[in-house]
DNA sequence: AGCGGTCAAGTTGAT
DNA sequence: ATCAACTTGACCGCT
């Protein structure tokens, strides 16, 4: 019944994603630039291609896109359009034939835009770059058919109903392609779930609600309420995270993550459900089919509902 | 081939 | 003040 979903890489598969970095590519003249690029991005299509074939194969019934399937997209120098790149016609191949594959076997697509992306900040420059990247990764979702693009609800800067207004107030801005896609998550050091359903409820935005986050900032609330609560907001199959501390509850940093999940972490109440869940563990792969093992969840031919 | 230094970005909490 | 974490180490340049 629980679809579990991969994050982002590979520990022992030979299926990588490449990257750059801004200040190497900077030294290079333009049409140099572009071609690095070009061809990075050609080679992350072909690898999640890869990916999605692996997922199918192996029954993970979701899949999490790195932010950086396009290398310094949004970057302010080396930023660049798809149509610039000499290799624009076989990225665009690649990814549509992503998007068939991940529909023939059934492969939720999810994005997962980084720590920069935060619509609550004070800051315009913030804004209006976190809107840029969010921009960006509605682009590729379109192309590959990803219909989540799950963000944090950001910092409090002191007082946390004021920081949900201003977010409030971007949301009505935010173009179709990310706002369909836009879901809100609750983290481990400001935002429970109690603080976000209420404004999900209002703005009607979908909850990613992550158990483990919930654990290490606990607000009265029941796994099985917030369970409950997180599923109403959602029009299409519900999408939540799990994790294990890496050295336990006690700890003193309980948020950070342990290569595997130990299965008494894994709500029992989501046993049931036709829910996605994200596996969030640095085992990456290996942690999700040790995890369907130790559940005895059998991903099921199911389909979530697209955009 | 191996290894050390570096990498765009914001915010929080531990040290 | 600095650092590590956050969905994730990867990459360049030197030896």
């Amino acid at each position: 019944m629980v679809r579990l979903g991969l994050c982002c890489l590979f520990i022992d598969q030979p299926i990588k994603f490449r990257t750059t970095t801004a200040t190497y590519i900077g030294k290079l003249p333009r049409a140099q630039q572009l071609a690095r690029l070009s061809a990075l991005c050609l080679a992350n299509a072909r690898a999640l291609f890869a990916a999605i074939i692996f997922c199918g194969a192996n029954k993970i019934g979701c899949f999490r896109v790195n932010s950086r399937l396009w290398p310094l997209k949004t970057h302010p120098e080396a930023g660049y359009k798809i149509a610039d790149l000499p290799e624009v016609k076989e990225i665009k191949a690649v990814l549509s034939q992503c998007r068939q594959k991940a529909a023939e076997l059934d492969v939720r697509l999810t994005f997962h835009p980084d720590q920069f992306v935060l619509l609550s900040s004070p800051r315009a420059d913030v804004v209006a770059g976190s809107v840029q990247e969010l921009d960006y990764q509605a682009e590729v979702a379109s192309m590959i058919g990803a219909d989540v693009i799950n963000i944090h609800a950001g910092g409090g800067y002191g007082d946390k109903a004021a920081a949900l207004k201003r977010m409030g107030k971007v949301l009505r801005r935010l173009k179709i392609p990310v706002r369909s896609r836009l879901t809100i998550e609750n983290d481990d050091r400001t935002y429970s779930p109690a603080d976000l359903l209420p404004f999900c409820r209002a703005n009607g935005i979908p909850m990613v609600y992550d158990a483990h986050h919930h654990r290490c900032l606990p607000d009265g609330l029941s796994v099985q309420q917030a369970t409950a609560e997180a599923i109403q907001t959602w029009d299409r199959e519900p999408l939540f995270h799990i994790s294990s501390p890496r050295s336990g509850w006690g700890a003193k940093q309980p948020g950070w993550h342990h290569d595997y999940i130990d299965k008494k972490d894994f709500p029992v109440e989501w046993r049931s459900l036709d829910v996605t869940v994200e596996v969030e563990a640095k085992a990456k792969e290996l942690a999700v089919l040790r995890l369907r093992k130790d559940l005895s969840v059998v991903t099921p031919f199911r389909r979530h509902k697209a955009i």
